[in-house]
DNA sequence: TCCTCATATTTGTCCTGGACAAATACGCCA
DNA sequence: TGGCGTATTTGTCCAGGACAAATATGAGGA
């Protein structure tokens, strides 16, 4: 049930216990069964309560006045966004799953593939994101974007591979903490870093802490590239990192990045802000490796 | 913590009270700490449950004898992998990355992309899941084995429909329940039906049931396709289809596949055994449709 | 008027212990 | 030996209580 609504057992639990909402229906033997509408009511409430507004003021109004708040919320994210993000959302609308890849398709190749995954990219998923939460898209929509977008992104990394450029240092891990999902903002990545001719190994996303560093050895990474989308609680991150920095060697360095608003720099893990930024850092890091390496 | 060792908290919980095990320390607050080696504990225990074990008769017991009984079972299977797969085994060992993707893209320019798919394929799978479950091969390693499983049917996938073979219907929508992440299945079901030059479109894994009937409706879809994994409990599946059956118009077929033991066919559910029974299916479709579709 | 900090309220998650239905094993009889 | 009814095991749900982190509110100073 949690899984339909986005919300955890628990506080499904305490919300009826203090608010009175939602009501579900009970079965023969007690367990609750929660009507459709009332469904539908918890989908705007999260999306509510993910904005901003406070339970306490929301939880218990009827299904129109949360409408009403809804479209209030975030409707001026809606001017700012690009030509491209528009044919997006155009395409997204008309269910046009073959159109939409065609268009990714030619992005890619009059803006390459660095401006695709450092611009674009990005600039997209935000665009889709906001749409999705302001009810102007439904998740089956969200998902044909990220099916699409992952498609044409991998195929083009697929294709910067097998260009014949030589492939070096640093040997690169990606993945994500099991408490995020999202593989977008790794692929990404993975575009940046494979421009700029490291080695990448990619293990998918939600990988358990242990196993990602026991990765990190077996595989001799120099760098761990981690993605957080802003989805994540902050805390989250910030412990799911320090975790991981205290399982791997201190010579393999940890880099983080994603639109999680609450990644910071600490001693051991650099955070990159923008996935421009990955080119000068491994510019950077291969710089001291040179030194590093000289004899003395 | 429950997804470190994939067992529930309540299920945790229920084992603390009646087993005596785990028995997790307490913060300052009173809170259940896991130390590591409850943790690696409860992942072999989960295995062993997996595998058949009553958790009654194994909890408790020390690390030692559960990695005995943990060899006991499975080791049958050992045998009768492939030269592939014991081919595959060996890279993941080695953690060689590039040496999998060759292995693989050469499975499929040698077999072909409809023999890779629907018998390479498939008997991988297994072969790596077992391995799992044996306790042969790490998590890491499995997630390797995915990434480039996924990566290689992928680009085969691209190539084929790229291939300029006239695409024609049925049109066919391919997803996953929510309880269902895996996406082998899927794409190797992807894979096969365009061999046979359907219209495919993709949501990926885990999209909540509605979201999958509003696709199917918004795309016009003929047959949507769905994956269940051996991993997913039997009952979780049968429930989903159901759900699904009632959401949708009859005119959308619902053709089901994948590992899972419990999958039965049902009015409006057609479940395909394995993957070669696809290009059969979608000829006895194409002939229906043309029947159905000549004026009386 | 605006900013900063201390206090009050809200909110999500964890806790304990009890209950029960579904799944599984066991024993009986043909 | 095999099929079936009963006993046990097992996972998930329930209720209500508690508390720490997050957030809002208000007082005092520049």
């Amino acid at each position: 049930m949690e899984r339909d609504c986005g919300l955890p057992k628990d506080t499904l639990r305490v919300w009826e216990r203090r608010y009175g909402f939602p009501k579900p229906l009970r079965d023969h033997h007690g367990e609750r069964i929660y009507p459709a509408d009332q469904v539908a009511t918890l989908r705007l409430l999260r999306r509510l309560v993910d904005a901003g507004h406070r339970p306490g003021k929301v939880v218990g109004r009827s299904g129109e006045d949360l409408s009403v708040l809804l479209r209030q919320v975030g409707t001026p994210a809606l001017q700012a966004i690009g030509s491209e993000a528009q044919q997006v959302m155009t395409l997204l609308g008309a269910h046009d799953a073959a159109g939409l890849r065609e268009v990714l398709n030619a992005i890619v190749l009059r803006a390459g593939l660095g401006a695709f995954a450092a611009e674009v990219g990005p600039g997209l998923a935000e665009a889709v994101g906001t749409a999705w939460w302001r009810g102007a898209l439904e998740i089956h929509q969200e998902h044909l974007f990220t099916e699409q977008f992952t498609t044409v992104l991998r195929s083009a990394i697929n294709a910067a591979q097998g260009a014949g450029l030589p492939r070096r240092r640093p040997r690169v891990l990606f993945s994500t903490i099991p408490q995020e999902p999202h593989s977008l903002g790794l692929l990404m990545a993975e575009a940046m870093f494979t421009l700029e001719g490291c080695l990448g190994i990619s293990l998918g996303v939600q990988t358990p802490i242990p196993e990602i560093a026991a990765a990190a050895r077996a595989h001799k990474a120099d760098i761990l590239a981690l993605s957080f989308s802003s989805m994540i609680p902050a805390p989250q991150a910030v412990a799911g990192l320090a975790e991981l920095r205290a399982h791997i060697p201190d010579t393999v360095e940890i880099w983080a990045g994603g639109a999680c608003p609450g990644l910071r720099p600490k001693p051991g893990v650099s955070v990159l802000r923008a996935l421009s930024a990955i080119g000068p850092a491994v510019t950077a890091w291969r710089a001291r490796e040179d030194k590093g390496s000289t004899p003395e």
